[in-house]
DNA sequence: CGAATAATTGACTCCAGCACTCGGGTTTTC
DNA sequence: GAAAACCCGAGTGCTGGAGTCAATTATTCG
C-alpha cells in the first residue's frame, strides 16, 4: 500500500508556494531547488494542476505559479486527485464491481470500499491552509466532518 | 495511491477460511478455486500468514489451513501487514525522517503521517468477523476507537 | 508399504507503470 | 531580441509486483 510520488510531491509543491507566495508568482525553478524536484518533473506536474484550475500560471521573466483560490478552498484530495490517475485503491472501491471476483461483489468488497470513503473523507475536509498553519490535522479532519454531518452546529 | 494484490488477496483468502470452515481445515485448492487466485500465489501468502501466527496448517490428505484463533481477535490491519511489506504509503510516515527533504522534515510530513495513523486505526478497529458479520465497518471503527479511548464507557 | 494429497520452499520470469529525462516549442518582459 | 519562464509530447530505464514452476516434505488412507 503505497502512495505515488506524483501526489506527495505536488503537495509538497502547492504548500511550497502558499508559504513563500508575496502576491508574486512562484517559479518551477525555485521550487524544484527548494524540495528538491527536479524541474521538468515538476513541469508535469503543473500540467495538471493547471488544468484542474488548482494553479494560475504566468509566463514570461518573473513569471511561475500562483494558487487560484485561498488555501482553505484547496483541499489536499483534490491536489492528489488532478495529477494522480487513480485515487482509489482497488477496483473494488466505489460502487463498480469490475474488480470482484467473477463479476460478482467479492466478498471483502465492503472493506475496501469503507476504507476508501475514509481516506478520502479525510484528505477532502483538510485543506491546504490547514497543513500551512500546521494545524493539529487529525483533529482538523474530526471537527469538520461533524460539521459536515450536522451543519446547524448542533452536535450529535 | 493504490494497495498491493497481496494485501487483497490475503484478506479475501481469510475471508474465505472463516465462511467456509467447519472445523475442517480449508485447502489452498478451495480457496484458489472459489476465490478465483492461483493455487501457487496462494501458497506464497500463506506461507506469511503462518509465519504470522494467523492461521494454522495441516498436512496431508484432507490437511489445509484453519484460523488461528478467533475471528473477532483478528484485525484487517494485521492480516494485510503480515503479507505486505510495507503498510505505509510514504517514506514520512512514522517518525523517520529518511524519505523527506533534504535530511529533514518535509513541509508535509504531519500530513502524511497523520494520514497513515488514520488508515492504521481504521484496519486495526476491524476484525475479521466484522468483515464476515457484514457489519457497517464505518460505524464499527468508530465504536471502536471511541471506545479504546474511553475504556471505562463514558463517551467524551 | 505405497500412493495420493496437500503443505513448504525458493528460485525464477514477465512486464506494467512509475519516475524521471530530453528536446523542442511559445509567451512575456525588459 | 535575448533571457526567463512556462508548455508539451515523446522517450527511457528499471524496480517491484504479480504470478509461475519445480522439487521436497509431511500426512493420511487403503
Amino acid at each position: 500500500m503505497k502512495m505515488s510520488t506524483k501526489g506527495r510531491y505536488a503537495v509538497m509543491a502547492m504548500i511550497d508556494i502558499a508559504t513563500h507566495s508575496d502576491g508574486e508568482p512562484v517559479s518551477l525553478a525555485e521550487i524544484a531547488e527548494r524540495q528538491d524536484i527536479s524541474q521538468e518533473y515538476l513541469e508535469q506536474l503543473f500540467g495538471k494542476l493547471r488544468k484542474a484550475k488548482l494553479v494560475e500560471s504566468a509566463r514570461g521573466p518573473g513569471g511561475g505559479y500562483r494558487l487560484a483560490r485561498e488555501t482553505s478552498m484547496i483541499p489536499v484530495a483534490k491536489i492528489i486527485a488532478a495529477v494522480d490517475e487513480e485515487l482509489q485503491f482497488t477496483r473494488c472501491d466505489g460502487d463498480a464491481v469490475e474488480g470482484c471476483v467473477k463479476g460478482e461483489r467479492c466478498n471483502a468488497h465492503d472493506l475496501w470500499s469503507s476504507l476508501g470513503r475514509q481516506m478520502m473523507a479525510f484528505l477532502s475536509s483538510i485543506t491546504l491552509e490547514d497543513v500551512v498553519e500546521k494545524r493539529n490535522l487529525a483533529l482538523a479532519a474530526t471537527i469538520k466532518q461533524t460539521k459536515d454531518r450536522h451543519p446547524e452546529g448542533q452536535p450529535a
